[in-house]
DNA sequence: AATGATTTTGCAACCGGTTTCTATTTTAAT
DNA sequence: ATTAAAATAGAAACCGGTTGCAAAATCATT
C-alpha cells in the first residue's frame, strides 16, 4: 500500500508552506505567479488530489447533494437522477443515491447517513413517515421534496410534483365522454400524497357527471403502486358482482400488472373493457394495444430540480415555492364506448 | 444556524471524556455499562450523529462506493445500481453515483472527483479511454469493471459481463437455421469491447454456415448503441443495393430506433424483414411485435456484484476474477423464413 | 533614504472525530 | 494482606486540509 500524497508533500516538493499550496489549489488570495507554478508543477507530478474529506471538515460543505427516491431501478427516478446530475455536475456536485424501497425504517437510516455524510443538499422522493426529522432537516440543509408531500406542522419546503390531480381528471372525463360510469380504478396506498390526488382527480370528475364516488362506490382498489397491484386489482375487479366498463389505473406499474392479468384471463381490450392509465410505458409505440395515458415531461423536470437545487444552495433564504408541472395526455387505442361483453362472455 | 452538535458535547453532557464517547459509537473496548448508558442517553438526548467526515479523515475509510456509468437512466445500470445498493446498505455502504454520458474527459474527472472523497470501491462501466488512470487507482482501491474491458499492459481486474458473442452466436445461428443469409448486423462502437465480442459472435455463426464477415460484407452498419442509432442503420439498410432478409440489432436501444424506422417506412415484421435483438426490452410482453431476443438476469448480476465489492474490500488480496453470465433466449414473432417482399414492393 | 502601502508568504490553530499511551480503579489470585 | 492482571477512563497526538493573524518582502511616494 502506498502511502497517500498530501498537501505537505506538494509544499515541500515546490519549497513553500501548506499555506501557499492551499491558497493555489483554492486560488482566493493572490500568489506569485512564479510561486503558482512551482506549486501546481510540483501537483501535477505528485498526481497531487486534496481530500475532500479533509477540506469538508473544515469547510463543511461537501459538493454533495443526497437523492432519496423509493426506486431508482423505477425509470422515472432515473430519469430524474440523471437530468439532475447533468446539471449539478457543471458545478462539481456529486449525486449521493438512496432507494427507500418505500421502507420508513430505511429511509430514516439513510437520511441519518446523509445527515452524518454531512450533505450539502437533500432531494427526497419521501415514504411520508418521518416527518419531523425530515421537517428538522430541511431547516438545517436545502432540501427539495418530490412527488409526495409531507404533513408536519408549518413545515414549508420546495415541492415539486406532476399534476396528478388534472391527469386523473382529464383521463377520467375521457371516459365519461363516451359514457362510461361504472369506472374502477386502481389506486395506490391512501397515506400518499399524489395517490390522494390523482384519487381526488377522478372523483371530482365523476362528480361533475353525477356520480358520487363514496364507500359505497364498489369500483376502487387500494393497492400498491407496483405490477403485484394491478394484478390484485384485476382479481379483485373479477370478483365484482357487476362489471365495470372502465379502468383507470393509476400508475404505470399497476397499468402492467393490470394488462397482464388481463390478458391471462383473455378479457380484451378495448371489446371487452377500456384502460385508461398514469404514467409513461416504455416502448409505448410498439406495444399492440397502447393504453390512453398521461405523461409528463421528466427530463424537463430533473433539469429544474438541478436548477433550483443549486439557486437553493447559493442562497438559502429563497422562499420555499412549488413546481408543479401539467400533464400531456397521449392518445391510444385502449379505449373505446362502454360495451356488455364482459357479461355475455360469462365474465360476471 | 444552529451550531452542529459535536462528540464534545456529548461528552459534557454525559461528564466523561471524548475518548470514552468514541468507545461507545464503536463499542470496540468495553465501557463501564452505567458510564456507557449515561453516553448513549446524551447521545439521544442531544440527537447527535457523528460526522462522517472527521471519521473518515482519521479512519480513511468513507463506507462510500463510487459506481461509474455511462447513464444511469438506461434502465439496465439503473437496476444494476439498485442491486448492488440493496447488498451494499446492508453493511452501511452508500453509493456515489455518476455518469459519463461515454464522455472520457468527463469519465476522468468523475474518477478524479472519486478519489478525492476517497471511496472505499469502485464499480465502473468504462469508456475505455483513461486506461492508465483507472489502472493505478484499481491498485489502489477494490474495482471492478462491468460489460467492458480496458487494455493496459498487465491490468488484471475483476470483470463482470454478459455473454455477448454467445447471445450473438445463438441469435445468428436462429436466423442462419432458418436459411437466412443476407443478415444486417446493427452494431456498437468498435472501440467498445462487448459490441466487439457481439460482432464476433455473430461472424463466427456465419462463419460456421460458410459465411465470411469480412470487410467485403455489406450487410454491417457501424453505429451508436443508440435509438438514433437504430434509426441510421435503416436509413443506411435502404441504401443497399441487395436487400437483407433479417437483421441482428446488437443493442436494445437500436433495436428501438430499428422498429421504429421500419414502421415509418411500413416495413413489416417478419413478413418483409426478420428481426433479432440483444437486451431487454420493457412491455416486451405487450408489443405487437414481440422481437426475439436475449436477455440476461440483471438482477441476478447486480447482487453478485454487490457481494463480491463487499468481499474484495474485506480482502483486497483477492486474486482478480471474471463473471460471465450466459444469455437467455427469448423466441418472439419477428422471425421467418426469408422472403422476397422487400424487393418486390420496389424497396429495392 | 525613510516611510507607508501593498503583495506575498508562513505559523499555528482549528474542523470533529479516532487511537496510542498512560494512569487509575477494580477484580482475582496467592 | 499483598500483588498481578484486567477493566476502565482520560490526555494528547493525529488525520489533511483551511484560514486568521502577523511578518517579511516588494513597491511607491516624498
Amino acid at each position: 500500500m502506498e502511502k497517500k500524497i498530501t498537501i505537505r508533500d506538494v509544499a515541500k516538493a515546490a519549497h513553500v508552506s501548506v499555506t501557499t499550496v492551499s491558497r493555489v489549489l483554492n486560488n482566493n488570495v493572490h500568489v506569485n505567479s512564479e510561486t503558482k507554478k512551482r506549486v501546481t508543477d510540483s501537483i501535477e507530478k505528485l498526481g497531487f488530489i486534496p481530500s475532500s474529506n479533509a477540506q469538508s471538515l473544515k469547510t463543511s460543505t461537501t459538493h454533495t447533494i443526497g437523492f432519496l427516491a423509493s426506486d431508482i431501478s423505477n425509470v422515472f427516478h432515473s430519469t430524474i437522477a440523471r437530468g439532475i446530475e447533468d446539471i449539478v455536475n457543471e458545478e462539481n456536485y456529486a449525486i449521493l443515491l438512496c432507494s427507500t424501497g418505500e421502507n420508513p425504517s430505511r429511509e430514516l437510516s439513510y437520511l441519518k447517513m446523509l445527515v452524518s455524510k454531512n450533505i450539502d443538499a437533500l432531494i427526497i422522493n419521501p415514504t411520508g413517515s418521518n416527518a419531523q426529522f425530515l421537517y428538522e432537516l430541511s431547516r438545517k440543509i436545502p432540501t427539495i421534496l418530490l412527488n409526495r408531500r409531507v404533513s408536519y406542522s408549518n413545515f414549508d419546503y420546495d415541492f415539486f410534483d406532476t399534476n396528478g390531480y388534472k391527469g386523473s381528471y382529464l383521463l377520467t372525463k375521457q371516459l365519461l365522454t363516451l359514457n362510461h360510469r361504472r369506472i374502477f380504478v386502481i389506486s395506490g396506498p391512501n397515506h400518499l400524497s399524489n395517490a390522494i390526488s390523482r384519487f381526488q382527480g377522478f372523483t371530482d370528475a365523476m362528480k361533475e357527471a353525477g356520480i358520487t364516488v363514496d364507500e359505497s362506490y364498489p369500483y376502487v382498489f387500494d393497492g400498491q403502486f407496483s405490477f403485484e397491484g394491478g394484478v390484485h386489482a384485476i382479481d379483485y375487479l373479477c370478483s365484482l358482482p357487476e362489471y365495470p366498463t372502465a379502468i383507470l389505473s393509476q400508475n404505470n406499474l399497476s397499468t402492467q400488472g393490470a394488462l397482464y392479468a388481463l390478458k391471462q384471463r383473455n378479457i380484451s381490450i378495448p371489446e371487452d373493457i377500456s384502460i385508461v392509465s398514469h404514467d409513461e410505458l416504455s416502448n409505448w409505440d410498439f406495444m399492440s394495444i397502447r393504453p390512453t395515458h398521461v405523461i409528463f415531461n421528466t427530463p424537463y423536470i430533473a433539469e429544474q430540480i438541478g436548477h433550483r437545487i443549486l439557486a437553493r444552495m447559493k442562497t438559502p433564504s429563497l422562499p420555499s415555492q412549488e413546481f408543479i408541472y401539467e400533464p400531456i395526455i397521449i392518445p391510444g387505442n385502449s379505449v373505446t364506448i362502454p360495451t356488455d361483453h364482459l357479461a355475455r362472455r360469462g365474465h360476471f
